[in-house]
DNA sequence: CTGGCCGATCAATCATAGAC
DNA sequence: GGTCTATGATTGATCGGCCA
């Protein structure tokens, strides 16, 4: 019975799916930070700007995420493989920028 | 000493990182949760009795290293009370505390938690409702 | 050294949207 | 119309850093 639900009052009562595109750029964030998927403040930032979304709905998001990948890594392989080949030219600069740092900068 | 990860130079291996980074281990051991708030007229069962629901009670297999305490479901009295503390100040002082603890029979730390949790979310609403201040419910 | 607060996070759970 | 999964939001509780 619904009586005393309680709940009536918050707002996980009507959600609704992020945009298609907002997951894209979420998605290609987290796999390719995989190592480290804890964006800062400023990068939450930059992402809630470029999914239309808060802040808040960023780190539930990851926070989410993280958690529900590790719980079943085998469920997100596809997933994983997926955003590994969209970032791996992405990577592939990335890597050629820190070579780069790595030699004007060294131990 | 950088810590670069140990990425194969597989060029037919559009194989995942599939590694398993620190992040990904469990954290928060999670122990104790319900230290008993050393009620003396009470031998009924001191945790926060669960309401028609009865989210289950694994609070019983909970000791010894290892055990994850599950989040404890706060009835809507213990949460009516708390709110309504909240609502007078925002911050406990240590005797405040003690009374609620007994009255709702939580732990001082529960207590503590509890008001700090809220003081997060009433910041979090905040930020909602200053930026913009054409707010309405919209019973649709 | 002790204790409270803050900020971020975890981990479980709630409630709904979507697939079948 | 009903079950099972995917997913966003909520929340009790923990971790680390800071401060008196």
């Amino acid at each position: 019975v619904m009586i005393l639900r309680s709940r009536f009052l918050d707002a996980r009562r009507k959600r609704r799916n992020f945009s298609k595109q907002a997951t894209e750029i979420l998605n290609e964030y987290f796999y390719s930070h995989l190592s480290n998927p804890y964006p800062s403040e400023e990068a939450k930032e930059e992402l809630a700007k470029k999914c239309s979304i808060t802040v808040s709905q960023v780190s539930n998001w990851f926070g989410n995420k993280r958690i529900r990948y590790k719980k079943n890594i085998g469920k997100f392989q596809e997933e994983a493989n997926l955003y590994a080949a969209k970032t791996a030219v992405t990577a592939a600069h990335a890597v050629a920028a820190a070579v780069q740092n790595n030699q004007t900068n060294s131990p | 000493a950088g810590s670069q990860k140990r990425a194969a130079h597989g060029p037919q291996q559009p194989r995942p990182p599939a590694a398993e980074f620190p992040w990904m281990k469990e954290k928060k051991s999670a122990r104790k949760a319900g230290p008993a708030p050393c009620s003396s007229s009470s031998s009924s069962s001191s945790l926060p009795l669960p309401p028609a629901g009865s989210p289950a009670d694994p609070a019983g297999l909970a000791e010894g290293g290892g055990s994850r305490r599950l989040r404890t479901a706060y009835t809507n009295a213990q949460l009516l009370e708390l709110e309504k503390e909240f609502h007078f100040n925002k911050y406990l002082c240590r005797p405040r505390r003690l009374e609620i603890a007994a009255l709702l029979e939580l732990s001082e730390r529960q207590v503590k938690v509890w008001f700090q949790n809220r003081r997060m979310k009433h910041k979090r609403q905040r930020q909602h409702q200053e930026p913009a201040e054409g707010e309405s419910p919209g019973p649709g």
